[in-house]
RNA sequence: GGCUGGGUAGCUCAGCUGGUUAGAGCGCGGCACUCAUAAUGCCGAGGUCGGCAGUUCAAGUCUGCCUCCAGCUACCA
């Protein structure tokens, strides 16, 4: 069986600036990347920028500038984010690239050909001040009787030529293929509202504007823009070389193992997408997995409000591992979270410096005052230390069920029932008290301790990268030794290296007197 | 309105095909320990499992009704 996976973030509309919903699908996303490299997969792991549109070139426009030197400069910001998120993606697209272009043209060229494209005209009530289409039952009335927009700007009835695709068309091929592939759409509340919805009967798509021109041209009449879904959601496969379907990283990649989405856009990606990939006779993806949404203290996010959440902020004030620790830590992933600054602190001191971070602490404090500053070479295990050591083992079996179905949480809590299990068994050994009584078992309970630790430093690296790292360095654990490989039996940590004076990793947070 | 999911300890949540005293983390109370980031461990208090009525020897777990909450119900992304 080939170990290869491929896993995509939504391409991000540059008109916005990031924020802490960007971050977290993005880091969700790192967080399985990484998991699955240290497991022995061949990863590609893709995030980017979707640059097309009316509303950039508005923007563009505004700014004085041209839409593509506009685009140069806000996508930055998004590719900025990722360095400081520490994310680790192999591709940064953006849908303004030549190779972006073609694949769209040729997939285009494919629906047209299997006769799923034609050309119609979309007709609607558009409000000019909006830049809105409204369907017929917004609207409200004016007082002189006249139609209006739910914002109250005027609208007419505007019918402008435009391709369509056939959705109508697909219903009940898209309901095979959800049977087929139960899993398709996750989490599984979703999936019944997807379903519901194609049951429900689709109307055929609009996929071309006349209207603007910052984007890509149809195919043999430049009067056309193809439209938002089409443009974006291509980017998946622009990536692995499409149009080039016997590309290296294509026939390796494709069909995607994972597209991680919001659950705002997870329509376009479980119903519009497999009818595209289908309907151009390529595989439709493995997966689309549509997560929550943060509030912030309570209260929903919004620019009025002006609660937005900055995530460079909270990794200048928490940390970047403990900002990423909380995100996949605190909510069921899929079910809507509440950021709050109690929580992030709570989980900062409770799970990370209490719990973690000062088992590691206790641990390599002994060994290298009561060890020579060496790992110490155990003696015959007992029964509670091989209790201890297979929990050590048998956690990386839980953890990688928990992230086949993206249950980060319950990853991370697998995790920490490993990590609570091993401060009881330092109070339960007390290795303190063997120093005098027993050295020789002091040396057994701390080596197993140790190799413990081991355990589960590699097991955190894919969430806390540069905490587990730390860790690691300190119990001496070679660059090369920290994969998953490096848990099976057999691989074990070597006595005799030296463990200087540890350093926390995980400091405590206190909150500043008087803010 | 329709569809879907949910209402379990103060808070956030687990509880597969119905079966001994309903669980975890945090918070709270007590005790122990002193290696450690005043960290850790142990014990405990706390729940009519939204309500009512059924099915069953037995229901948090099935059925019906009621109630409250959330999401979806198509072209801004």
């Amino acid at each position: 069986m080939d170990k290869r996976y491929y896993v995509t973030t939504p391409i991000y509309y540059v008109n916005d600036s990031p924020h802490i919903g960007h971050a977290y699908t993005t880091l969700a996303c790192d967080a399985l990347a990484r998991f699955k490299r240290l497991d022995g997969y061949e990863v590609y792991f893709l995030t980017g920028t979707d640059e097309h549109g009316q509303k950039v070139e508005k923007s563009a426009q505004a700014a004085g500038v041209d839409p593509q030197a506009f685009t140069d400069r806000v996508s930055q910001n998004f590719r900025d984010l990722a360095d400081v998120m520490d994310f680790t993606h192999d591709d940064f697209i953006r849908t303004t690239e030549p190779r972006h272009k073609a694949a769209c043209q040729d997939i285009w060229r494919r629906l047209e050909e299997s006769g799923d494209i034609y050309l119609g005209s979309y007709a609607g009530w558009y409000a000019v001040r909006d830049e809105a289409f409204y369907g017929e039952d917004e609207l409200k009335k004016a007082p002189d009787g006249s139609k209006l927009a739910p914002t109250g700007a005027p609208v007419e009835w505007v019918e402008e030529p435009s391709y369509f695709f056939r959705l109508s068309a697909w219903d009940e091929r898209l309901l095979k293929f959800y049977d087929e592939n139960p899993d398709f759409i996750l989490p599984k509340t979703r999936r019944n509202e997807v379903v519901s919805f194609v049951k429900g009967g689709l109307m055929d798509l609009s996929i071309s504007r006349t209207t603007f021109n910052w984007g890509v041209p149809v195919p043999g009449n430049d009067a056309h823009i193809m439209y938002v879904w089409l443009d974006a959601l291509t980017n998946y496969i622009t990536a692995v070389g499409y149009p080039d379907t016997e590309a290296a990283l294509y026939k390796k990649f494709w069909p995607a193992d994972l597209h991680m989405v919001g659950k705002d856009i997870l329509r376009f990606h479980a119903v519009y997408w497999p009818a595209f990939l289908l309907a151009a006779g390529l595989e439709a993806p493995k997966r689309v997995f549509a997560h929550g949404w943060w509030t912030n203290e309570g209260e929903k996010i919004s620019k009025s409000l002006g609660n937005v959440i900055d995530p460079l902020e909270l990794v200048n004030t928490y940390g970047l591992d403990q900002v990423r620790y909380f995100l996949l830590r605190e909510v069921p992933f899929g079910n809507d979270g509440d950021f709050s600054r109690r929580a992030m602190v709570g989980r900062m001191n409770s799970d990370l410096a209490n719990d973690y971070g000062n088992l590691a602490q206790r641990v390599m404090s002994m060994i290298h005052k009561n060890c020579d500053a060496r790992m110490p070479a155990p003696g015959p295990f007992s029964a509670d230390d091989q209790v201890m050591l297979d929990a050590a083992k048998a956690a990386l079996g839980n953890v990688r069920e928990k992230m086949d179905v993206q249950a980060f949480h319950e990853a991370l809590e697998a995790i920490w029932v490993v990590i609570r299990q091993s401060n009881g068994y330092v109070d339960a050994q007390a290795p303190w008290k063997l120093k005098k009584e027993d050295p020789a078992r002091m040396n057994t309970v701390l080596y197993t301790l140790a190799e413990t630790i081991r355990h589960l430093a590699i097991l955190t690296q894919p969430f806390m990268p540069d905490a587990s790292a730390r860790i690691l360095d300190q119990l001496g654990v070679a660059a090369d030794a920290r994969s998953f490989g490096a848990l099976e039996s057999g691989a074990a940590l070597a006595s005799g290296g030296a463990v200087a004076k540890p350093e926390g990793v995980f400091p405590r947070y206190v909150e500043e007197e008087g803010a």
